[in-house]
DNA sequence: TCTGGGGTCCTAGGACCC
DNA sequence: TCTGGGGTCCTAGGACCC
């Protein structure tokens, strides 16, 4: 009997994650066609896919290409709860869990061969359970690599399971077509077309240098890997956000007056100030993005000298930001308007920032002193400090 | 068909420093 | 008087993902 070897990372993403909590907690939508949201298509279940309608499609288009579909405004703390409870499971199966949104996650099932036996049978039991505790159907894929895990689930949707063997990879994935590539969105799949690629195969049999040249030193190398199956990233607990924003789109029937587009800057700015602090952090950068008619964007940030989640701190630069931008408005008025907070930092992190050269000298001392001075913790030494090798500007945090 | 709200990562130019 | 090369940070824009 021939026994082909089987990747350990698991891809779980759940299918038509918040229509199907819609149909999960109403049995009157269950084999009906399915749309969450209103103005725009957040979510529709597979009886609606089936028809046409797609995620982030307008409203009315949806309704027409599915007239009989029961269109349900969004219950956002019902998905949070659902996605929180099969987190839960994702973590009981294995430590190594790394979430990609609210609804997929990479797992890592390598270490567990002898507590828990290989990854197909591990996948049937999570599938299993997450039908049986939260009672909605999730797709697993199964390789050697995330990113073959990944194309595993998207070809294996809805409720299904696929283990991609070591020893079929390239036969597997050769035959997709690009979009399947993670990465490849509307833009490139047209460059790709163009020159006549059409399949993953078709990208990998091009030599690197030409996929760079028409897309770009990082798309060109990372798809080139990616079509030979090239992946080492490894799957990793405990990423942390390295950004949070908040936006509302304003339509465009009439023009907002500068003191309504000033009400709405310090909405977004005010909830923004509540999740920082209520996640323990802080923000070195603050952009304000907005949008025009014709869809385009318009980006202006600042940073700030001190990193903070004081919400009038963020709210004076926002300010500042919208009144450099007032003339735009003016011109082109706006459809869209949304703050982005980046560079994001611990809130009890201490930024050492010492002479060149000085690191050290006595102003390290000082600056040493001051942390302990802070913080009561003689856990920070020296030696700890320069055994990090990061240079002149320091980030400290206290134990 | 006139398009929500939440994110990630990359590129490129300019300022500034050594 | 005119000249390098390397590095980091900031800003703006864009592609892509769910």
């Amino acid at each position: 009997m021939f026994v082909s070897i089987e990747g350990s990372i698991l891809h779980a993403d759940l299918d038509a994650f918040y229509a199907s909590v819609e149909q999960r907690d109403n049995p009157r939508l269950r084999a009906r066609p399915v749309i969450v949201g209103g103005g725009v298509v957040l979510a529709a279940s597979y009886e609606a896919k089936a028809r046409g309608v797609r995620t982030a499609m307008g409203g009315t288009r949806a309704r027409r290409l599915c007239p009989d579909a029961v269109v349900v405004p969004p219950r956002m703390s019902a998905y949070a709860q659902a996605s929180k409870a099969v987190f839960e499971i994702f973590r009981e199966t294995s430590p190594v869990v790394e979430g990609i949104s609210i609804d997929e996650a990479f797992l890592d099932v390598g270490g567990l061969w002898r507590l828990a036996g290989p990854a197909r049978g591990i996948a049937e039991r999570l599938r299993r359970t997450v039908a049986e505790r939260v009672g909605l159907p999730i797709t697993v894929g199964v390789a050697r690599t995330k990113f073959l895990a990944k194309v595993a689930s998207g070809v294996a949707k809805p409720d299904g399971l696929l283990v991609v063997p070591s020893d079929g990879e390239l036969a597997f994935l050769h035959p997709l077509p690009v979009e399947r590539l993670w990465g490849v969105g509307k833009v490139t799949a047209a460059k790709l077309h163009a020159k006549g690629l059409l399949t993953v195969g078709h990208v990998a049999a091009l030599p690197e240098p030409d996929l760079v040249r028409l897309l770009g030193v990082a798309s060109g190398r990372h798809l080139h890997a990616l079509a030979h199956n090239r992946d080492p990233r490894p799957v990793r607990a405990g990423r942390r956000r390295r950004s949070m924003g908040s936006q509302r789109a304003l339509g465009s029937r009439r023009r907002r007056t500068p003191e309504e587009l000033d009400a709405m800057l310090a909405g977004l700015v005010d909830r923004l100030g509540r999740r920082l602090r209520a996640a323990g952090r802080v923000c070195g950068t603050v952009v304000l993005r907005l949008r025009f008619a014709d869809f385009t964007m318009v980006t202006r940030s600042h940073t700030l000298p001190e990193a903070t989640a004081h919400t009038e701190t963020i709210l004076a630069a926002a300010r500042v930001l919208l009144a450099a931008a007032a003339p735009v408005i003016a011109r082109d008025g706006i459809t869209l308007i949304g703050v982005s907070l980046s560079n994001l930092d611990n809130d009890d992190a201490v930024q050492l920032v010492l002479p060149f050269g000085e690191q050290d000298g006595p102003a390290l001392d000082s600056a040493l002193d001051v942390v302990r001075d802070r913080f009561g913790s003689s856990a920070i030494t020296r030696a700890a400090l320069l055994g990090r090798e990061q240079g002149p500007s320091v980030p400290l945090l206290p134990d």
